[in-house]
RNA sequence: GGGCGGGUAGCUCAAUGGCUAGAGCGUUCGCUUUACACGCGAUAGGUUCGGGGUUCGAAUCCCCGCCUGCCCA
């Protein structure tokens, strides 16, 4: 494939010399490195997957399917956390030797993007989507589609993202696109999917129902309206099933008077003239939807409510004569309002004195609600506990319509056709001009408004597809594929031991942090039944194609028609699925679903008068494929050819279940949940043990088969500094590319990484730069310095290096900072295993962040410095260490560090006897060579120990040298105290290092000596000046400060000891090393009082 | 209304119930020490939100409250 390989694992230099250390620039400038090693990445397809390695046992799986992101934008910071995430994941996995498979792709996002592409049209060119066909339309789409997705990519790749790109998939392309149908087809022939009249958040002008998400609440100012319902006795049923035929008409309605009511014991109904029709008062924000009321609803606690027991009321204008019915939803009046049922005229507003907190409604509350079940979620939730019924009184344009639903409209005709807005103050006209509205009260709430198009939503009643997510398969199929720690309830028989062969490996799903199984759960205990329609033309069109007023015979000659190869209606065949609606007039229309989109059938359905549900799916529809779509399924054969990628066929084989969902945490009911529900409900049974692809036509589990991922990682979102959400509209958003430009790619993915606390929020300060006029934040330089860091080592360890390749036998250091390194090393190694196991990211950074920088720059590397030269076997540990470091650095820093080892890659040093570091799989990149594997005997406690106690005595040292201003490279001569274990050589040898010793000696000084204590010794330190200045006072700040620390210490400890439950009840061991801890505390502090008695 | 987080140094965050509560950035001081000033050495900085409780021992566990954020309804 790739003729000319000039570089394996050799130094990148054109004349393949050898590239030395000092031949490095200072500094490490990202923007030399990344493009050509994402080239040199990309040319050896060193991300490329191969499902035949798997399939042959030659390596494990392992796999994570991006989450596509929207092509409506390009990618945030948030984005850019998340894939710096998942590409950590799949790079260490790759490392280890796993067959790694990062699926890339993007979805097609139905609102977002046709919103986006409708605003860009009509501003550029003042025509709106209705100007165009459907197919032009939807062609204008794709075009910004594949803009985006080309911006997209190109933003993943630059920030190193090692996903297998030859295989990127979208939502909408041919191979997702049959998944979908299918998916489609097979739960709608199973009853899963249905009809169904509901609620839903209407967009008036873009015409579609839009999902809880799609919606943003806005505070408005508005009014409370008071309008008055005259109350009639009303004969007949009215609160019957009737109602299912849409209106109660007028029943002989005899008006109430006021005499009647004070009769039945109405409170207050004496102080109204006797014999006028009495009303009820109800408050509302919206009166036009009064042309859809069913009833009138009082709180069965309220007074009024028994003497209005079995009264209606007539709604004026319109006629109709609806009941009262009782409903403990209804928010009492407060008792400070003169709608309060014991409220007397003249009476002083009082606060209530009970002291509970009211419902701020109460103030507003008459008692009296109208119930519009069409259009209120809550008088819809009355309208099914009363069996009201709903009629809606709204066109799909957001105007009044009598061709809707309502058939009853009367004298209200002069309604029609008005907007909501305009009707809305028609019907306050109306009402005062017949002396029913009562009063008007300004009222602040929150309105939903449409994201995309910001239009009020309207709560509307209209036809809708819906998936039957409550059914078991579905919903509680999805619970029980938790792992059992991870179940908080034990509730119902499970599908698993329902169905007989139940395997184990299907509840192995398992949350990082485990408390988000919680709010996974509780998902699907609510769930209610999923809407899939969209009234849009971007996305899957819902292919199931209908007709109305199917009559008997219509049927037999469809059958006939159809018959041809089958009965559609008996047999069980799988190329159509029918169901039939009935509705309450008995009229009667058929859907039929039709499963491939080659069929034939489609033809003969069309000439028979049957036409395509305009709508298209929801977009989590086929993102909850996504696991499945992308790797082939149902036909993986297919896949393979529309892919033109024989290996296609074998994606889903070998990568499904995948290992890995990272995503974010509002993300588990859109679509972790939805992924599991389809995958288990799809994915034919005992899938784990097969040794073959699935079959076109195969059955799938029914909620038994497989998950789709074991593990699920939920991320922390990043805020901005002050806790805000990043976002355009507030400006604070930080855009990944600024930073890669300045900062580097690597820089910002170390830092994300080092964010990445296992908390549900991290904040990140953002400032604005003043010369870009860019978004950027303080935080990125952490990750910008870290990476010369690295680079800087590497650079001065391949100058030590340079010119001394050793013989390849294994050698073991004999030198302390070797052996010390080693053992840092393997306890680092091990803890970022630790971390990277558990999802602990932050962890992860910060064990290299100390590892490289603390142990190997500042001690490691300064105390090899005078040995290195002539001393191979520390070169070889040097070498090998350093080697160890890219190795373990690489999944975040990944361009810096394989630039690095572009220069140390290929070069010889022997190796280091239980250090295993594999050589590179593909052309001596880095990014395929082995992860660093430590044996146990490169611990050593012992060496650890000796090291630490040498970094204690230096670091006293240092502190006297900085308060007595000695200069940085003078040698001081080093005190020792007499009659003790002296120091052996090569320790003392690294304190005269660290600390600049000249001389180390046994003798007191002479003059001008500064005392320190160290391990409860007397040390000191002399020659810190030229002249014999007095270091009295250098002493007497070390001793002071020693002194105030010892007797904290002290304190701490007697404390502790004078406790008596202490000794009786801590382990022994404890209270042990608390005595010892003390008697070194106090022989320090006496010595130290000595020393500062000297000084008088 | 239900559920889930967070509150620790000026800022961003750590801390299996037990080491004098630690890092980074920022502060202050000193260093052009020949890998790195994107650096090196040192320094100050804390009522762990408040109040109770459990415990020999609480930043950590329990209860109450306050502040703050998110998800679901």
């Amino acid at each position: 494939m790739e003729p000319n390989e000039t570089v394996t694992n050799a130094p990148a230099k054109p004349d393949g010399s050898t590239v030395a250390g000092d031949e490095l620039p200072k500094q490490y400038r990202p923007t030399e490195h990344e493009g050509r090693i994402w080239a040199r990445w990309i040319d050896a397809g060193a991300f490329h997957a191969d499902p035949g390695r798997v399939l042959r046992g030659e390596a494990q799986p392992y796999t994570i399917l991006i989450p596509p992101p929207n092509v409506t934008a390009a990618l945030h910071l948030g984005h850019a956390l998340n894939n710096t995430l998942q590409d950590i994941l799949a790079r260490v996995h790759r490392m280890r030797g796993f067959e790694t498979l990062w699926m890339p792709g993007t979805d097609h996002a139905g609102i977002a993007t046709q919103a986006v592409v409708e605003k860009r049209v009509w501003k550029e060119e003042k025509k709106r989507r209705t100007d165009f066909a459907r197919d032009e339309f939807v062609a204008r789409i794709q075009a910004f589609k594949d803009e985006y997705e080309a911006t997209i990519t190109n933003q993943l790749q630059k920030m190193g993202c090692s996903c297998d790109w030859a295989r990127q998939r979208f939502t909408m392309d041919p191979v997702c696109a049959r998944a979908v149908r299918e998916a489609f087809f097979r739960l709608f022939s199973d009853g899963l999917i249905y009809r169904g009249k509901r609620l839903v958040n209407w967009d008036p002008v873009l015409q579609t129902a839009v999902a809880d998400d799609e919606c943003y609440d806005e505070e408005v100012s508005s009014h409370f309206y008071y309008l008055r319902y005259p109350l009639v006795h009303a004969h007949g049923p009215t609160t019957q099933r009737e109602r299912e035929q849409g209106i109660a008409p007028p029943q002989d309605a005899v008006p109430v008077t006021w005499s009647e009511l004070a009769a039945r014991g109405y409170p207050n109904a004496e102080r109204h003239p006797a014999e006028d029709q009495a009303w009820v008062t109800v408050a509302t924000t919206r009166p036009e939807t009064y042309l859809g009321d069913t009833a009138v609803a009082v709180n069965p606690h309220d007074l009024r409510a028994k003497p209005l027991r079995g009264l209606h009321v007539e709604l004026p204008l319109v006629g109709r004569v609806i009941p009262i019915v009782e409903d403990s939803y209804v928010v009492l009046p407060s008792r400070t309002s003169p709608y309060h049922p014991e409220f007397a005229p003249g009476q002083v507003a009082e606060e209530a004195d009970d002291g509970t907190p009211e419902d701020p409604k109460a103030k507003f509350a008459t008692g009296f609600l109208k119930v519009t079940p069409a259009h209120d979620p809550n008088d819809a939730e009355i309208g099914h506990r009363h069996t009201l019924a709903a009629i809606n009184m709204m066109s799909p344009d957001g105007r009044v319509s009598d061709k809707h639903g309502l058939a009853d409209i009367g004298d209200a005709h002069i309604l029609v056709g008005k907007t909501m807005a305009e009707a809305r103050s028609l019907v306050i006209k109306e009402f005062h001009a017949r002396g029913l509205l009562e009063e008007t009260r300004p009222y602040s709430h929150s309105v939903k408004h449409s994201d995309r198009s910001k239009a009020v939503i309207e709560p509307y009643l209209s036809d809708q597809w819906y998936v039957k997510v409550t059914d078991p398969r579905l919903a509680q199929a999805a619970n029980e594929a938790l792992v059992p720690e991870q179940r908080t309830a034990a509730g119902g028989i499970g599908m698993e031991s329902a169905s007989s062969g139940g395997t184990t490996s299907n509840n192995t799903l398992r949350f990082y942090p485990a408390r988000y199984a919680k709010t996974y759960e509780q998902w699907h205990d609510n769930i209610r039944d999923w809407c899939i329609s969209r009234q849009l033309w971007w996305g899957h069109r819902i292919p199931v194609w209908s007709k109305r007023g199917v009559t008997p015979e219509d049927k037999e000659r469809l059958k006939l028609i159809l018959s041809v190869s089958y009965d559609p209606f008996t047999d069980d065949s799988q190329a159509m699925a029918f169901q039939c609606v009935k509705e309450p007039q008995g009229t009667e229309t058929l859907h039929c679903c039709v499963r491939s989109p080659d069929h034939r059938e489609i033809g003969l359905l069309e000439a028979e008068g049957f036409t395509q549900d305009p709508d298209v799916l929801d977009t989590w529809f086929s993102s909850a494929l996504w696991p499945m779509s992308t790797m082939g399924w149902p036909n993986p054969a297919q896949a393979a050819s529309d892919t033109g990628d024989p290996s296609t066929a074998h994606l889903l084989h070998a990568f499904n279940p995948t290992s890995v969902l990272t995503t974010a945490r509002e993300i588990i009911t859109l679509w972790v949940s939805r992924m599991v529900m389809f995958n288990r409900y799809l994915m034919p049974r005992g899938w784990g043990n097969r040794t073959d692809a699935p079959q076109p036509l195969e059955p799938g589990g029914q909620g038994a088969g497989p998950i789709p991922f074991h593990d699920v990682f939920i991320h922390a979102v990043i805020q901005d500094g002050e806790g805000r959400k990043m976002s355009k509209t507030l400006g604070n958003g930080v855009d990944p590319l600024d930073i890669i430009d300045s900062h580097g790619a690597d820089a910002m993915r170390f830092t994300l990484c080092q964010m990445t606390t296992q908390t549900q929020d991290v904040r990140m300060p953002v400032v604005r730069d003043s010369k870009s006029g860019k978004n950027t934040s303080p935080k990125f330089d952490i990750g910008r310095n870290f990476a010369n860091k690295v680079w800087n080592a590497t650079r001065f360890t391949l100058g030590m290096l340079a010119g001394h390749e050793s013989p390849a036998s294994p050698a073991r250091p004999t030198d302390l900072p070797s052996q010390w390194m080693l053992s840092r090393l393997a306890a680092g190694v091990e803890a970022c295993n630790t971390a990277l196991a558990q999802y602990e990211f932050s962890e992860y950074a910060q064990h290299l962040y100390d590892l490289v920088w603390r142990d190997f720059c500042d001690w490691y590397l300064e105390a090899v410095k005078p040995t290195i030269g002539t001393d191979a076997a520390q070169r070889t540990a040097l070498a090998n260490i350093l080697s160890s470091l890219l190795r373990l650095l690489h999944p975040v820093l990944p361009y810096m560090t394989e630039a690095a080892w572009e220069h140390l890659g290929g070069r010889t040093f022997g190796n280091v006897p239980g250090l295993h570091l594999h050589a590179p799989r593909k052309r001596g990149l880095l990014c395929t060579a082995g992860w660093p594997v430590c044996e146990p005997s490169l611990r050593d406690a012992a060496v650890e120990q000796r090291f630490s106690r040498i970094q204690s005595l230096v670091a006293a040292i240092r502190e006297v040298r900085a308060a007595q201003n000695v200069p940085p490279k003078r040698r001081i001569t080093l005190h020792t105290p007499a009659g003790i274990p002296a120091w052996p050589a090569d320790e003392a040898s690294l304190i005269a290092t660290f600390a600049t010793i000249g001389q180390t000696t046994e003798q007191p000084p002479s003059k001008g000596g500064v005392a320190i204590t160290f391990e409860a010794q007397p040390y000191a330190v002399s020659d810190l000046a030229d002249a014999s200045e007095d270091a009295g006072e250098a002493e007497r700040a070390f001793l002071s400060k020693r002194k105030g620390d010892l007797a904290k210490e002290i304190a701490t400890y007697e404390g502790r000891l004078a406790n008596p439950g202490y000794a009786q009840k801590a382990p022994p061991a404890m209270v042990q090393e608390t005595k010892d801890k003390l008697a070194k505390a106090q022989a320090e502090l006496a010595l130290v009082l000595t020393k500062l008695e000297e000084h008088g």
